[in-house]
DNA sequence: AAGTGGTCTAGACCACCGT
DNA sequence: CGGTGGTCTAGACCACTTC
């Protein structure tokens, strides 16, 4: 499908992803791009802000448009996130189901999920495993009203996969709110630590391009293995 | 001076905060806005982007553009922040100097820098205080080649008003890895904590408009006081 | 079908950087 | 002063929602 500018965009990202630019070099500027994408210059600059966004570039009035030094290795970027899979870069994610049941809202869930008490929920345990090791336990709630069906296989895998590809809902915004808590006994058991360890833990509040909120979520990270990346520009 | 877009979301962020419209309301059609601010199309549409960005809104083609919901009591938004005094929004921030002085920047601190070895740095170590109670505890170095001047008068207040109204320079990006960490013997007395404590740590690496790197920083946040909120756009 | 947001164009002019 | 990014306009047409 041909949204010009999303997909200049990809191409520029996978550009920058497989070293075509080196940190601190130019891109070729903006009347280039033009020509080369055939496009104006409103669609060019809609294509580069998003990887502005995304922390690929920066731009200097007068000068050019350079590649952005930034750390990736070993950090999960937490604004772009949509699942463990993807962002990790690796295929070797797997999850052990710790519970998987439905249940109604009380009225703290509704007040988060903004619907109606004893609206029915999916609820979601599990212990996600990267690379064969402990990496975080996932608490989820997802609206039953809009994610209608789902089941062990679809949780043990990436349920984001399944809404995006499989039902073909669109994701549109996320709010999280990132702390560093306590963790219970049994947590410190599945995530192989010590007794008295903190967790880097995020609540994660997730909404359809339509404002709908579906997925109400708490993680609680092994803060030795974890760190997050957040990109900020400042307008 | 005269940058209609961002005059025009500024306005309407006041207004937004002013709570002129309500969670869930929509906004004026960008139709009506055109005509009320008298712009194009697409100016009007820049100006509600950064209202996107900023987490205030969010827009559904064909129907509106609402009010997001959003917790912002109590959390420190990590993509917006500017320095702390801004963040909480209160005057009564201020901070106890723990160290300053000027360091030659070592091959580690010249990696984080891009700059040369040797190449002087202030280093100021800072106890920060909100309403009279230790909030966080900050280590940051500034490149003395951009920053060429600083005193104890300015960083007991605020560095990043200093820097931006004062030497009138733009704060262009950063990148802030966020975990989490243990506290030393020295932490926990100064943040009022316990033995064994963690706390959340924001390595903060802060560029101008032109890309260069003036601000690398560590600050250790009191965890059972500080969470930060970050506000994703997914597209 | 009407309303509303999303994409794109072509062109004008401004602001800043570096030579 | 030439090169390059930043802002703005007016208008066309597309895509989705709502009734």
């Amino acid at each position: 499908m041909g949204i010009k500018y999303k997909e200049i965009a990809d191409i520029l990202e996978e550009d920058i992803l497989k070293g075509k630019y080196i940190e601190g070099s130019k891109l070729p500027t903006i009347e280039e791009l033009m020509k080369k994408f055939d496009v104006s210059k409103n669609t060019m600059r809609s294509a580069i802000e998003l990887l502005v966004i995304k922390g690929y570039i920066y731009q200097v009035q007068g000068s050019g448009i350079f590649i952005r030094p930034t750390v990736r290795e070993g950090s999960i970027n937490i604004t772009n996130m949509r699942g463990l899979s993807k962002e990790l870069n690796t295929p070797d994610v797997r999850s052990e189901i710790l519970k998987f049941e439905v249940v109604k809202a009380n009225k703290e869930l509704a007040k988060k999920f903004r619907c109606n008490l004893d609206t029915e929920l999916y609820y979601v345990e599990r212990l996600r495993i990267v690379k064969e090791e402990p990496f975080s336990i996932e608490y989820s709630y997802f609206n039953k009203e809009i994610i209608t069906y789902l089941n062990r296989e679809i949780i043990e895998n990436s349920i984001y996969e399944y809404i995006t590809e499989g039902l073909k809902y669109n994701i549109g915004f996320a709010d999280k709110i990132i702390c560093c808590e306590k963790l219970t006994k049994k947590e410190v058991e599945l995530l192989e630590l010590k007794n008295g360890d903190m967790a880097l833990s995020v609540e994660n509040t997730v909404y359809l391009t339509n404002g709908l909120i579906f997925d109400v979520s708490k993680s609680k990270y092994n803060s030795n293995k974890t760190k997050f990346i957040s990109v900020a520009n400042y307008r």
